[in-house]
DNA sequence: TTTAGCATTTTGGTCGCCAAAAATGCCTTC
DNA sequence: GAAGGCATTTTTGGCGACCAAAATGCTAAA
């Protein structure tokens, strides 16, 4: 994830609200305001205004506070946007070494910490990580066991299959409540993916872009472990596709169905989304998701030719 | 859970195997193939049969190894079980406390270490727990989160409708793969309930044995999505109801529906024991539960005196 | 009265060492 | 030659001290 420092966080959030406009200019940003939105205390966030000012897309008055400017400085916005993505992540390799076959099924926590160089508590939270997300435990004794779960194209079709189990039903859920707001902001990037560049865009955005899409559909049925198990096995799919390339053609379809159930539900037709989107999920079965098919495939072959 | 000791819990593992006779009386009971079996190393299982033959539970011969034997001493029965189910958990003690309403919303790691007198670690263990469990987080900042989501008896309805969302689906999956060896085994169990005393037996007892139900027959779909969702949320369920008092008469209706799905599965009947299943789990939902009506009143009651 | 700015307190992560637990290898016995 | 018994090696978890990060309280300025 994204550094470690919650300051920084705070100030790469802040950064992208006020680079994208999210924040208008000339308005007072105020620390306690920021701390409680994030609940987090004053001085994290404190820390982050002093960092962004620094950068210069804040302005200081002396005892009145920061001021989002009116003109940003030229060439930041890349700067800043280049160094967000560029970090990282040892989960990540950690996951493909996994997925490629470059780990035996028992591994011991120690062989893992000299593979990645992590300290105890970080290996922890690594395995505690992969725990959550279903592919890997604990052995009764000393090790840990890796799940072939992720690891073939057919648990792509699974996920599938389960989403196609819960992501319609929700939207009938009796408890189910239409956000006007929430859906106008998906209206709004679903059309901002329909006319982007695929090629100048990360992927991860993208694909979180659309997780976000049915993550936020099924937050509106109310119940929570809907909603949950949704995150859950997005998470899963994440880890599969995360360096996977993006066809443009499929991305195209994937937005103008998600922006015709929206309309749906905008006209107050639940059912008639609930069976549009069952209709959305057995497309993307069919095609193997819009998104990764290439990449599954090589990633097998590569996966067999070590066996 | 039992013991930290891994030579302890197998040594409880084969203490019940023995007594309920699912190791018969004169075996010789080999430490590699014990220790195969649990996937361990020989150590613990060794110091596990070293504990049992000193119980008399096991008899030794000298080079030769251990054996069952023929008849177990009186009383050694009564005093494992009633050592057994003993061990009281600090994380019950957590649920419940939040359950009733004893902690906030938002917790420091060292209030509960405080008031649970627990090390680092533990504490670090009771909320891995938690957080895996789907009603603790971290917050972003020092502190935790606390999700209302098990407390209300809105929370049983929603699992049992997220319930019927995925367990009748799961019996039609493609993949779907009869297993009758399980099958009859849980078979055997839920006869054995429909005859069992209530009143003289561990409800988690009664509680496991009907979640392990459903578990087994939606492994058979062979989807490891559903399955773990399924025990995600069943593992939410045991922390409602894990002192509930049972209904006899619920049960058995429960048990003999289990076993009519049972039935209709083995005559290969699914898309009939899919049905089936559906009205198995709207029933539940209707009566919120064979189990906990009661219970999940009085908690709430307690709840809102306290508000 | 609100809020920034600063000082102080509290929290939780990190690190290294040590002991307990588990895994492994070898030798012996039946 | 298969399995138990023992010795040795390896792994892991616990503990405590330390330190950076976050929370909180207070003061002064607008």
């Amino acid at each position: 994830m994204s550094s470690s420092d919650l300051a920084t966080r705070i100030s790469n959030r802040l950064a992208k609200d006020i680079l994208t406009g999210t924040i208008e200019p000339g308005t007072h940003v105020a620390t306690q305001q920021i701390a409680d939105r994030y609940q987090v205390s004053r001085t994290p966030v404190r820390d982050a205004l002093v960092a962004l000012s620094d950068k210069g897309l804040l302005e200081h008055q002396a005892n009145r506070g920061y001021f989002v400017p009116e003109e940003i400085p030229e060439g930041l916005a890349q700067e800043i946007a280049a160094q967000d993505s560029e970090e990282s992540d040892v989960y990540q390799t950690f996951a493909e070494d996994w997925l490629k076959n470059r780990l035996t099924e028992i591994v011991t926590e120690q062989s893992l910490r000299q593979r990645y160089s992590l300290t105890k508590s970080r290996l922890n939270d690594m395995m505690a990580r992969a725990a959550r997300e279903g592919w890997a435990e604990r052995k009764e004794g000393y090790g840990w066991r890796l799940l072939p779960v992720a690891k073939t194209s057919e648990a792509f079709d699974q996920i599938y299959r389960f989403r196609l189990a819960i992501e319609p039903v929700a939207l009938l859920e009796p408890s189910f409540e239409l956000d006007r707001k929430v859906l106008a902001e998906h209206r709004r990037i679903q059309e901002w993916m329909l006319e982007v560049d695929v090629a100048r865009t990360p992927p991860e955005q993208l694909l979180a872009n659309g997780a976000a899409f049915h993550e936020a559909l099924i937050a509106m049925s109310n119940n929570p472990f809907f909603a949950s198990a949704l995150e859950r096995v997005n998470r899963m799919r994440r880890l599969m596709e995360y360096r996977a390339r993006v066809d443009q053609e499929r991305l195209q379809v994937q937005c103008s169905d998600h922006i015709e159930i929206i309309d749906l539900l905008e006209r107050g037709e639940v059912v008639e989304a609930s069976y549009f989107m069952r209709r959305h999920l057995s497309g993307a079965l069919r095609r193997k998701s819009p998104i990764a098919r290439n990449w599954s495939e090589e990633m097998e072959a590569e996966a067999h030719s070590q066996a």
